[in-house]
DNA sequence: AGTTTATGTCAGTCTTGTTGACTTTCCAAG
DNA sequence: CTTGGAAAGTCAACAAGACTGACATAAACT
C-alpha cells in the first residue's frame, strides 16, 4: 500500500515511480520547511531594522538590476504599487535606496541602492548565501544542476523565461 | 568579470564553480520564485472559500498526520498558538476539522479532517501536486533527486531529522 | 495540595497585502 | 497646442495572519 499510489495515467515502469502521490507530496513539504528555513536567516537580520521581508525583496532586486524602474520592480515583485510604495518610500527616507528621475522618460523613476543599501544588501544575502553554500556543498554539483532544474520547471513559463533572461544579463 | 566571484576559501577548480557569489544568488532567485508559483495554484482555491494560506498548511499536516495534537501541529508549523487557534477554529466551526479529546491524555486534542476536509484537502494538494508532477517530469528523475537533496541540505538540521523521520512513517 | 502542561481565549499591535479614488507629471497623438 | 492616457505618487480603509501578553480551565503529575 505504501508508496504505490500512482498518478494518473502513470505505467507502473521503475522510471516513473518519483511520481507517485507520495513522492510528490514529499517534495510539497520539502518545499514548505526549506521555504522557511531560507527565508528565516534574513528575517532575523532585518528585525534590528525594524524591516520586513518586502523591505528585502525590494533591495534584492534593486541591487540585481541598479537603475530599473518601479513598474519593473512590481512586475518582478507581482505585488500593488501601494504596497511597494510604502516599502519604497521608507527605504528613500531611510537613505537605502536613491530614486532618480527617468533620463528619457522623466515619469518613470530609476531605483539604486545607496552605499548604507548596498551594505544591508550585503547583509542579507550573505545570510542566504551561508545557507545555499552549506547545502550546494554537502549535496554536491549534480545535485545541484538538479535542484535549479526542478525549480526552474516550477515556474511559470513565461515568469521563467523573464527570469532566466534577467539571470543571463547579470552585473 | 562575470560568474567569477569565488568565495572565501574556495579554489578555483571547475568542480567547485557551483558556489560562486553569482550561482548562490541565481539559487537564491529561484527559491523565492519557484515558492511564490508552487503557492499561487492553492491560494486560488483557498479565495474560493475566504481561507488563507495558514488554513491551508493546518489541512495539509492535519492529514498527514491524522490524530496529531495542537502541539504537535504548533510544532511542525512554527507559529503561535494563539495564531493557530483562529485558523483552528474556523475550521472546526466550518465542519473541516474534528477535534477529538485525547484519550489517554484528556487535556490533549487529536485534529482529523472530516469529509469535507478532506475534500478541501485533496483538491489544495492535486493543485500543487500537478505542477509538481510536471516540473518532475520534465527535469527527470536525475534532478529530482537532486532536488530534494539540496533542500533538504537547507532545512536546519534538528528540524530536518524530524521532518524525515515524518515521511518515513507515512500513511 | 500545589505545580506543570495542554489548550483556549481576549485584547492589542505590526507587516504586508488588498481596493478604490484622486492628483501630478509628462509623453504623444490628434 | 490641446487633450487623452500612461506612470508615478498619495490617501484612506480594510483584511489576513503573524506577534506579544495576560488570563482561564482542565487534566495530569509530583
Amino acid at each position: 500500500m505504501q508508496n504505490s499510489t500512482l498518478t494518473t495515467g502513470q505505467s507502473k515502469g521503475e522510471q516513473l515511480l518519483f511520481l507517485t502521490d507520495d513522492q510528490l507530496r514529499q517534495g510539497i513539504e520539502l518545499m514548505f520547511f526549506a521555504y522557511r528555513c531560507f527565508t528565516a536567516d534574513p528575517d532575523r537580520i532585518l528585525e534590528n531594522y525594524a524591516y520586513g521581508r518586502a523591505h528585502h525583496r525590494a533591495i534584492h532586486f534593486i541591487n540585481r538590476r541598479p537603475g530599473l524602474t518601479v513598474n519593473d520592480l512590481l512586475d518582478i515583485l507581482g505585488v500593488t504599487k501601494q504596497s511597494l510604495n510604502r516599502v519604497l518610500r521608507q527605504l528613500v527616507e531611510d537613505g537605502l535606496v536613491d530614486s532618480r528621475v527617468g533620463r528619457t522618460d522623466r515619469r518613470q523613476r530609476n531605483l539604486f541602492l545607496t552605499d548604507k543599501g548596498q551594505a544591508l544588501e550585503q547583509e542579507l544575502s550573505a545570510s542566504q548565501r551561508v545557507r545555499m553554500r552549506r547545502a550546494y556543498s554537502t549535496a554536491g554539483p549534480e545535485s545541484v544542476q538538479g535542484f535549479r532544474t526542478v525549480l526552474e520547471q516550477m515556474i511559470d513559463p513565461d515568469l521563467r523565461e523573464r527570469i532566466l533572461r534577467m539571470m543571463e544579463t547579470r552585473a
